[in-house]
DNA sequence: ACCTGGTGTCACCAGTCGGTGATATACATC
DNA sequence: GATGTATATCACCGACTGGTGACACCAGGT
């Protein structure tokens, strides 16, 4: 092997990416991951110290959150609100669709908590955050909650998908299926909005 | 240890289940089990085959589902609509609030395929199914959908609320956030019904 | 040429895993 | 009491796990 120590921190870091892929996160181990690196694990402990240190070093040095494209950026300014909050959720699925790896780091932050899924809970948290900032009209508390069930609700639809699990029927895998729920989503959320908007029209 | 193959069968079978709620199903395994039951392992061997029989017998034996209280036994025929659909919704995400070996076999059900996982997944989707045709009005597939997808959202919520993982400052390990959170969940069924009758009114 | 420190390889440890064969013990039947 | 059978116990296997110590190698500096 050559030595290029930085080279091999990076071998073992991209094995993990694909290990946890592979063989979802109970297959996440020490020996495992040199295995999957071609790398022994003597290695692991010395660059990274435990399994806990490779887990952060992990969360530190990739991409976990799936980048939403810029939801925001070739919206008119007039866009009204019921449409911005449904490219949040939608993109939001989208984005997690698109990412295995995101997928089973979701499924592994339901079951444990360690470096890795702490550091992608904080991730994703911020994202959100972030997107329901530039919504523009936050301080609504119960449609941030409609946008959130609705997001939970398709992560939920999304990780079902995965091993064919449908839920009433609903296989959220075909992409007909896709489309249907998006157009439920994005006509419920119209509806709430505009509900809302005729009662602060009253007040 | 008293001979009776009955009783044994029994203690492994509530071992198991104490074992799962305890240490979730990353913890599941022939020798955690036996030690569990306090019976050797050779024993489960003989009465189940397997782990794999044992999951089925499992799944066969123990109520998996926490039953919904029946949800419609003392509503009066003139229920609106949107109310059932809310009580289904609720109702299921309260049942499972309160069962942490059915939280535990969802987040299980989204990792791994198994005899025990299928089943639970059949047997939640007949309670569901069940719960929808009791509903009246089944044709509508938006309104199955809308439903399905809020149940996700709260099992989602509900699964993250166990290891504190709060999603866009939602907690629903608190009980007044799951309040607010069903207020809005009936607020969007029952505007979500109405203009949908006002559509067909229209037609 | 010699040391030093970073790097990679190997062998090994105790503990646990799933799984099996042989054997002891209790109980019902004769 | 003797026999047979179902039940329970024990000992063991190979494979794997996380973890560690000893050693071989190869650079650069002196």
């Amino acid at each position: 092997m050559k030595r290029d120590s930085e080279k091999t921190r990076q071998r073992i870091l991209s094995g993990l990416e694909t290990l946890i892929t592979r063989e979802g996160f109970t297959g996440v181990g020490m020996n495992a991951a040199a295995r999957e690196a071609g790398v022994d694990k003597v290695l692991i402990y010395r660059y990274f110290g435990s399994m806990g240190g490779l887990l952060e070093a992990f969360a530190n040095e990739k991409k976990l959150c799936p980048r939403m494209e810029d939801i925001f950026d070739n919206l008119p300014d007039d866009t009204p609100h019921h449409e911005i909050a449904t490219r949040i959720v939608l993109d939001h699925s989208r984005a997690l669709q698109k990412s295995p790896l995101a997928q089973e780091l979701v499924c592994w932050k339901l079951t444990e908590q360690n470096p890795l899924t702490i550091a992608f809970g904080k991730s994703m948290e911020q994202s959100g955050m972030r997107a329901l900032a530039e919504m523009g009209i936050i301080p609504d508390e119960e449609i941030v909650t409609l946008v959130t069930v609705l997001i939970c609700g398709l992560q939920h639809l999304i990780l079902r998908g995965r091993n064919n699990n449908p839920m009433m029927n609903i296989d959220y895998s075909k992409p007909e299926t896709r489309e249907k729920v998006e157009r439920v989503i994005s006509s419920v959320i119209k509806t709430f909005f505009e509900s809302r908007e005729g009662e602060s029209e009253k007040l």
